[in-house]
DNA sequence: TTGTGTTTTACGACCTCC
DNA sequence: GGAGGTCGTAAAACACAA
């Protein structure tokens, strides 16, 4: 209980700005577009890739940072149908110079990769079924901002914001007051919304961790053996994302 | 089509920390 | 007091079997 403030016993690490002076950020710092994750470099220690971003892999061109997890090989789909579906701007990098929106190189080609049928996307039709919910309503897109007490109870986020939430949850489970902030900006969400949905998402990987710890000793799961290409498995699985999220911790510690 | 179970947003209550 | 954490829950969105 209360995970972050075991964290933050320790001076310096991932935490909020008023709690950790060195975090204390301007948020005007940093450029509300594209490039993406400039500033990013603080707490991600891997060497750039051959046009890759050095932050998260290579977030915009689907590439992933060995650090994490292998990607869920789906995803180049999700962000297919986030690239072309959404009707977030949002959800589009848009060139800084004109606001037009930027075609990104994952976008060309996971068009080339839909263009199979989505069997084809994953041997396991039954594991790319499981991702249907990175799929819905395209046409919804951003709406956010809409509460309980407003004209509509609650949004479905779009594919695109969905993928690059669960990317940053991938990398820590625990936002910084800055990428929450350019996560938001990025997204066209609300930083309340990307701090809820972290929490949220924190909840779920708790509620998953317990079903399996209640679940007796079973076969193992195909997925374990699926170089981590299962995201719903890498992240719940305590041992996995324990793991993990430690690295990722002692990383921001270092940094900070 | 419909009923049912699950997942996803969003919130309130309550907590700790600064 | 404000920020952000967990926990519990409401309700929309969704999946799927009958």
């Amino acid at each position: 209980m209360y995970v972050s403030y075991l964290l933050e016993k320790d001076p310096g690490m991932n935490g909020t700005a008023s709690r950790h002076p060195n975090l204390n950020f301007n948020h005007q710092n940093f450029l509300p577009a594209p490039p993406q994750y400039t500033d990013y470099s603080a707490y991600h220690h891997f060497p750039t890739l051959p046009g890759g971003d050095p932050n998260h892999g290579n977030l915009s061109t689907g590439g992933w940072n060995p650090i994490y997890n292998p990607p869920r090989e789906d995803w180049s789909a999700y962000d297919h149908g986030a690239s072309h579906l959404s009707t977030n701007a949002g959800s589009v990098s848009l060139n800084p110079r004109d606001g037009t929106p930027i075609l990104l190189p994952e976008q060309s080609l996971v068009q080339s990769v839909t263009a199979s049928p989505p069997g084809q996307l994953s041997p396991d039709p039954q594991r790319a079924d499981s991702y249907q919910w990175m799929r819905r309503n395209p046409a919804l897109g951003n709406t956010a901002g809409k509460t309980r007490t407003k004209d509509k109870y609650r949004v479905v986020y779009n594919d695109h914001q969905r993928v690059e939430l669960e990317k940053e949850f991938h990398y820590s489970r625990y936002i910084t007051i800055r990428r929450k902030a350019e996560l938001a900006l990025t997204l066209g969400l609300s930083e309340r919304q990307v701090k809820i949905w972290f929490q949220n998402r924190r909840a779920k990987e708790r509620k998953m961790t317990k079903r399996k710890m209640q679940q007796p000793q079973q076969a193992p799961s195909p997925d374990l053996g699926d170089h981590g290409n299962n995201f719903s498995t890498a992240t719940s699985s305590s041992g996995t994302s324990g793991f993990l999220t430690d690295t990722i911790t002692m990383r921001i510690k270092e940094e900070f």
